[in-house]
DNA sequence: AGTTGGTTTAACCGGATGGTCAAAGATAAA
DNA sequence: TTTATCTTTGACCATCCGGTTAAACCAACT
């Protein structure tokens, strides 16, 4: 029944969701998945033809989660200041949920460039900063941010948020030696990283008002 | 010979980073150590028993590489602020002779994080931190950095010049379809992220002086 | 030349792994 | 009940891969 063969789908696909996030695409074992699934090896192939398709719906369904979690921003409308308050709450809030996801996209992309290329090759990048400097023209002149640097300050944004992730191995370890706790600083982090932002870019504003 | 001893040990030593940098652990395969190195693949065992201990070898001459990158800059006399700027001239150009470093520290941390925890584990990031605050107590305050937010900055810091590295395979995309030039953009950040990280902790001065 | 000790190789081993196949099970229509 | 179609399984296969072994090689010393 389609019933039935959508659940057995489903199970498959996060059984292999899971273990591909832990293990990788190269760590991964097709028993592991079929194990973690209940299922018999052969039926993943029945589903899923070969192990990079499996794992190409993975990743793909993955990337655009985390992906996907840019784009509100642009929709809300507001100052630019209160746009990054708003990504940090919520990207930071995203990665909770998600921890392992930056290592594993970082991980697949340093392994295989051509995947990505492929995936970003539809996502119009120009159309994204288009929109972002027509949406706050005057904020970005009033910073000085320029076509040219809005490159640095956006990945700087993106890098405050995902690296925590993405070295989250290294992080626990040195927050267990000090006596620190990693779950709060991602928590002060939400804030931390916005004002952090902020004061950055308003470091250099032009000072023609004020 | 001792001579060609160390030159084959060497060659294997040399090969195997290559390999493995570009392939993790799990996808670099034993043959391909061999024939990039030039030599049969029983002698890799000769040398380096196990594939487990060949990649422990280079892993740690890796991240003792990428951290030992940190410690100059304690060592140095002079200001927080030309400190944070002498890090990422030097961070940087590092990381573009070694570009592919930081997504095989990150990809293993996230593989196998006992690892990290016992080579991190006789590193005293307390101490490092105490360094930090009798050098620059006064800065400290004066910035309104506390012991809590210290983290917060320092990993912000580290973020800023690791991330375009780790994320690599998308940047190059994205700067590509943007007509951008990654190298250009790299040249840049040395400065773009010192003034960066310096106006974002500057933000918060306290207004005793100035 | 013969012996010794370290180095290098070809051939091989056993288990893991991705993938296949034919048959059994289940389900709904006739 | 029979038939047809889709789902699920156990058994199996070919290949890959890390690792071993015994013999060949080679330099130094006697």
């Amino acid at each position: 029944m389609t019933e039935v063969e959508k659940q057995t789908e489903d199970r498959i696909f996060e059984s292999a969701t899971e273990v591909f996030i832990e293990k990788g695409m190269d760590g991964a074992r097709m028993q592991d998945i079929a194990n973690h699934a209940g299922i018999n090896k052969a039926l993943l192939h029945y589903y899923y033809r070969t192990k990079e398709r499996l794992f190409e719906a993975v990743f793909e369904k993955m990337a655009k989660l985390i992906f996907s979690r840019f784009a509100p921003v642009l929709d809300e409308n507001a100052s630019l200041e209160d746009k990054i308050r708003f990504f940090y709450r919520e990207h930071i809030s995203f990665l909770q949920k998600n921890p392992r996801l930056p290592a594993f996209i970082l991980n697949e992309i340093n392994r295989n460039p051509a995947r990505i290329r492929k995936l970003l090759w539809k996502f119009n990048i120009n159309e994204l900063w288009n929109t972002l400097e027509k949406q706050h023209h005057d904020e970005l002149i009033r910073y000085n941010i320029t076509r040219e640097t809005l490159p640095q300050v956006m990945t700087s944004i993106a890098a405050i948020s995902v690296f925590p992730f993405a070295a989250r191995g290294i992080m626990e370890v040195l927050f267990e030696k000090s006596g620190q706790d990693f779950n709060k600083y991602l928590e002060d982090r939400k804030e931390f990283a916005a004002g952090f932002v902020i004061r950055a870019i308003k470091g250099c504003e032009t000072g023609t008002n004020v």
